[in-house]
RNA sequence: GGGGGAAUUCCCGAGCGGCCAAAGGGGGCAGACUGUAAAUCUGUUGUCAGUGACUUCGGUGGUCCGAAUCCACCUUCCCCCA
């Protein structure tokens, strides 16, 4: 039984490691198709800012979970792990490899995992409800409402963590179980066999100096104009593509409170301590193998992944 | 040439005689993380054998029991009048 699970091989990295290109050497070596692991990638006109593949670069590499969504919609780890799941199967029952690419960690962790719960849907005012409570009487009445509904959770969340308190709040109130009620009745259920190759920058400030570099690039292939066009698309008042980052920073320039150079150099910080976070949540995600991204770190993985298909 | 102001720990910036290794912010470093995750949040950040000791607040020399804080001179920078 074991056996019959479908193989996806899985690339994962800071920022700038080079997953892209290593995911389209790979596919055209296995035989195989990308899905992209990414939550920003998955809204159209977001191109340069989060650094999309272009036609070109594909190389004729079919690419799923890429521009299927106005940037006017919510996405989410259900959501993405629902389509990922569908594109797995697809790309399997074709007899192609899927390749997930991505660097959004709790997304790929949750799927490779299968440890995804449901819980009800929430609703915005609510939401809003506990935020401005929270505002009003200060985080940690919140966070002891909390305490009340989901004493586990509310150990588990620091108080001033607002947003996490209020969807746990949610969970309690809106489903029957809370969260850790869910968290406690997870068990491990793989959708399907995965190598995950996590591409390790050689050190910070390689990795550093190379997501500089790459600001610089995307600000020569348009971004600023891509942003503009997408601010005016109403891109602010989004709920998840506004949080992108490579965007939401040059919203001052736009609105003549800062000067260009300085918004690129902010960009060019959160990107850093972006890359720093993933790192750190790449760290305790089990099952990793490293790959270092050095120039020719596609041939060792080539090997790995041969391997490894051979297996099992 | 005359008058006034400023120099603080990686950066910005408080402090204006003891409670100051020095607020706050930024950055750095470390960490958490399941339906907004490219988000959100936490800890740490002079040195050392860490309840204590040692070296820091432009430089030098003073005053004082005691100075980042007061005085003198020096250096650099800024502003105003010429």
């Amino acid at each position: 039984m074991r056996n019959m699970k479908n193989k996806v091989i899985v690339i994962l990295g800071p920022t700038a490691s080079g997953k892209t290109g290593l995911g389209i050497q790979l596919a055209k070596h296995l035989n195989g198709e990308i899905i992209s692991g990414d939550s920003m990638q998955v809204y159209r006109g977001m191109d340069v800012g989060t650094a999309k593949p272009s036609m070109a670069e594909r190389e004729g590499i079919p690419h799923y979970l890429i521009d299927i969504l106005d940037i006017s919609e919510k996405f989410s780890v259900a959501s993405f792990c629902t389509f990922a799941t569908e594109a797995v199967e697809d790309i399997c029952s074709r007899g192609k490899t899927p390749i997930i690419v991505g660097g959004t960690g709790m997304y790929i962790e949750t799927l490779v995992s299968g440890k995804l719960y449901e819980t009800e849907t929430a609703d915005e005012g609510k939401r809003l409800e506990y935020q401005r409570f929270a505002e009003e009487n200060g985080a940690l009445a919140l966070h002891a409402r909390l305490a009340e509904l989901d004493p586990v959770s509310a150990e588990k969340i620091h108080p001033n963590n607002v947003k996490r308190v209020i969807r746990a709040i949610e969970i309690a109130v809106t489903g029957g179980d809370t969260k850790s009620d869910l968290e406690k009745n997870l068990k491990a259920n793989k959708p399907f066999e995965s190598l995950m190759l996590y591409l390790t920058p050689p050190d910070r400030e390689t990795m550093y100096s190379r997501i500089n570099k790459r600001v610089d690039i995307m600000m020569d292939m348009g971004l600023l104009d891509e942003v503009i066009r997408l601010d005016k698309a109403g891109l602010r008042n989004t709920p998840t593509a506004s949080q992108a980052i490579g965007y939401k920073e040059f919203f001052p320039y736009i609105d003549g409170e800062a000067s260009l150079t300085e918004c690129v150099e902010k960009l060019k910080q959160h990107t850093r301590n972006y890359a720093k976070r993933q790192t750190t949540y790449f760290g305790h995600m089990e099952g990793l193998t490293p790959v270092c991204a050095l120039e020719n770190s596609g041939e060792s993985a080539k090997r790995i992944c041969e391997q490894w298909l051979k297996t099992l």
